[in-house]
DNA sequence: AATGAATGAGTGTTCATTCAT
DNA sequence: GATGAATGAACACTCATTCAT
């Protein structure tokens, strides 16, 4: 009996409502990920992100104390997620040539999972990381991140290029996505997704011809 | 014709003040591109905007009916400005090659002119554009018109390649400039303008080679 | 002709529309003053205020870039018009002894002109002068000068005592009229006004004895 | 009769854990004091009381119906403290003028056992009575008991002097001590505590003798 | 053409209070 | 008794826009 009422009970008063704020908060990042795409950062109110996720406004402030850190632990949220879907997109790729083109799709968003939501969410961050200092503390610790993973890739293509052979196409890509992505939210009809990411492979396979 | 225009103008208070409407205008979209560079579109008040431009708020909505004008004003100059500046850089250059390195560094806002307030401004109109319809439309007509100007530039220099070479080759350049312009603009310290410019231009030289 | 037009419209463009920002910022000083006697500081809103001095709640924040701004104001105004009324009490007393009554009468606010909405509003300042430290710096200003100004008095009437004397007994005198006003304002029907400002006048009679 | 109180006490769930009801209130109640001495009584939120006494906000509201009852029961708590702070500083005392003189050191909080905080706390209790007539209530009968007790203590020391010597005196007292305590916390530095303390003190002396 | 006061809808944020657990 | 999530009504403050002068 006693046993029973050990496991079954929360032993601990401290246990008294168990906490979801993970869940919640992961929630709120979801909405805020959802509504930016739309509306961009200034736009994505707190009422409207609260609409999203359906949750009350005040409970928004109750797990982030400020509307600047929800943008945080999205540009977080991105970058977990990139990392995955590389890994996934990576798996039973043992050719670096290959993990590099699977590594543009990760971040282009093509293929399946593509998700042209968090490609307009992460141009609306690129604009408030300009602007926001916490926000671009950030994504550059992203962009450092991306940069330096993208550099060792190239490395193992091409491993008898001297440098900066390998930072420089690095960056050359980087700039390619980001602004690949820039053009394809920002003129939609015109210049579609698919068209400027498969730019950026033509890239980098002449690149490393 | 110069008659035309003096008679079109009011003739009977010809002494009074005369209209300085372009002036005012011009001022006012040049205090809207130093205040946004700083501080963002949503963030570019009326009253900052005003005082960057040594005017009283109540004149900005006296030639701007509505924000959203001024911005879109903006945007039609900086196109002009990279268009002169491009033609400038240009003059004496017979050659399409160097005219497409005159490009770059018109748009890229390299050498002399370089103005990092222009690249940041249009970096925030990227991310406007997304999200206001009147601006994309102004957004992609400029993005039309260099897609279009780089292609007939490459297309001077390799005649004989057949499409899609010169448009993948366009859109690939255009994304380069615009995401160089976006992560030299959010990164800073970490990844200064020129680095990210270079690499656009070495991956031109070696795209024509 | 040219002379009256001169005489009668504003000459300077920058006189387009007159400033009447003086004038707004002392009825809404006035209207703080009334609204905090009866509700305090933190329950003085913006609404009531701006309602008080029937004024948009809009309207106070083009006057007075923060609430608290309107609170330093009024500490000031509050100052001067002690200052004021003393100096009229004053007017006509050659006697630095009758000097000194008249300076407790003033911040008293006894006989005609008196203000319980005043005292209230300077009880209610004390305890903000605890907690805000820019509502501190002034407080402590306007207290300093009052401690200054009644040593001067006490040693104009008991110029042969050494000192402390005349420090100590200002100090004694500002904290009973301190107190005085605070008890006055908390207790209301149980010790009113007059009865403890009258204790300071004779405590002060009897220490000149 | 203690018996009595055992009966009215739960008996059968005996071994279930006692009420700690009273212990409970009275680290709410010295939480209240800590954080209004720093915040005043607006901004010491439910959640900062909690904080301090780590404790979770909903219990507070188990053990206060309402946040203004925990500021009620802290004006009684205070007035308990003074109470015995003075009991314990007569001890041994049979002079009634030594008990004056430690009853000023009692409330003024001189000596050891000072309580800067509490003098704090009580500085904001004042401002609250103003406005606050549940506040009011309890702080009028606790000024009514010290006046009384003041009154008291004063005609040991002067059986001989007539009414309104007494009370006029003992009014005196009270609203220098309020007014000592006030101006200390609202400007620290340039009038320390004991200073205007003193002035009580000496006061207190001349008027006895 | 120009001024700057005025408005009101809307913003992020706070907070006492409630309540399911 | 105790927890901490949840609510909703406030709050100070912002801002594009209007308008009398």
């Amino acid at each position: 009996m006693a046993t029973t009422i050990l496991v079954n009970q929360p032993v601990y008063p401290a246990m008294a409502r168990p906490s979801n704020t993970e869940t919640r908060r992961s929630e709120i990042v979801q909405a805020l990920l959802t509504v930016m795409a739309r509306h961009g950062y200034e736009k994505a109110t707190i009422q409207l992100i609260a609409r999203e996720a359906r949750l009350s406004p005040g409970l928004l402030h109750y797990h982030f104390k400020h509307k600047q850190e929800i943008l945080v632990a999205l540009v977080e949220a991105l970058a977990d997620y990139a990392e995955h879907r590389f890994a996934r997109l990576c798996d039973g790729q043992s050719q670096p040539r290959q993990q590099l083109e699977a590594y543009l799709h990760a971040w282009l968003s093509l293929g399946e999972g593509a998700s042209p939501e968090r490609v307009a969410a992460w141009v609306m961050i690129g604009a408030e990381a300009v602007r926001q200092p916490e926000v671009r503390t950030v994504y550059q610790r992203v962009i450092e991140a991306e940069l330096s993973r993208l550099r060792g890739l190239i490395q193992q293509v091409q491993p008898h290029k001297p440098e900066p052979f390998a930072s420089t196409l690095a960056a050359s890509l980087l700039a390619m996505i980001t602004g690949s992505a820039q053009l394809a939210c920002a003129t939609r009809d015109i210049m579609p997704s698919a068209y400027a990411a498969q730019a950026a492979i033509d890239y980098l396979r002449q690149a490393l011809a």
